[in-house]
DNA sequence: CGCTTTTGACCTGCGC
DNA sequence: GCGCAGGTCAAAAGCG
């Protein structure tokens, strides 16, 4: 099964993880908690330059979700005058007549319409495909994703010699959300993982940080301006954007792949 | 014990 | 209608 040499994508945007650099909310209360005897202001000012350093973020991350957008429509182009199909009996699958769209951070994910163009659509759509580095020699075809997966079938494809994945999303019933994950058939060390479908639940890991980020600002609403249904508004829509998570995972592989060969 | 994975059988859609 | 290939099902096995 999975192996410890996995370079899997963990999607988990609990904020616990990130202690060094983004301070968690969690650390406010305890400010809060002290400041009734002696700062009184200090928790506002704080969330406040952490509300700065959020929309400085949000905003690396629109410009990164561009850059990623502006590679795709450049590739798609490209990809445009191509034949269609080579072989086999069953029409190809739209999202497979654009394999291979790497981006400069080893990972990137395209957003199709329902397949019947191949054309891209808006962002926001059905079918999304992400890409991730990994050992050629793992196996284990594992991509994490803050989603909980229920593997449901594995199959060897025609025109690629690794197998190919099925799962399905198990973390609410009747989520209707599947994935296939397979190795490129290109380079052994790319694993394409294909997902069908929206969740119609929250994930793991942003209930976590719904949770979090309510109980934080719910503490200091009575002496802040800071509008905690600004703060979730803003955690929920890039939380809850496909696209978002895929560009997320995205720049965190590839700082990983780059901090990896700045070390070699 | 319950959840997940494995894997062979079965189903479905498409081309001939 | 037949064969092929991809997708899904479900029983058995594995695992914590």
């Amino acid at each position: 099964m999975s192996m410890d040499t996995t370079l899997d994508i963990d999607l988990n945007i609990n904020p616990k993880q990130n202690s060094s650099k983004t301070p968690h909310v969690e650390f406010e209360k305890d400010s809060v908690g002290e400041s009734k005897s002696t700062m009184k202001d200090e928790p506002v000012h704080f969330l406040i330059q952490q509300l700065n350093r959020l929309k400085f973020e949000n905003k690396k991350l629109i410009e990164l979700l561009n850059i990623i957008q502006g590679n795709y429509y450049d590739l798609m182009q490209k990809c445009s005058g191509d034949e269609p199909l080579k072989t086999g009996k069953r029409k190809a699958h739209y999202a497979e007549n654009c394999d291979n769209f790497v981006g400069k951070n080893g990972i990137t994910c395209s957003c199709f319409d329902d397949g019947s163009t191949g054309t891209p659509k808006e962002i926001v759509s059905n079918v999304s495909k992400v890409y991730v580095r990994i050992d050629p020699s793992d196996v284990s075809l594992v991509v994490k994703d803050g989603y909980h997966w229920r593997k449901y079938g594995q199959k060897v494809t025609r025109d690629n010699p690794s197998p190919r994945a099925y799962y399905k999303c198990s973390f609410a019933p009747a989520c209707p959300v599947k994935k296939k994950v397979q190795k490129s058939v290109d380079d052994p060390s790319l694993l394409l993982a294909t997902y069908e479908g929206k969740h119609n639940h929250k994930s793991p890991s942003e209930d976590e940080i719904s949770i979090e980020l309510s109980k934080g600002v719910t503490e200091i609403s009575s002496s802040s301006s800071i509008s905690m249904s600004m703060v979730e508004q803003m955690a929920s829509t890039l939380t809850r954007n496909p696209s978002f998570i895929a560009a997320l995972a995205a720049a965190i592989t590839g700082r990983i792949l780059d901090h990896e060969m700045e070390k070699n």
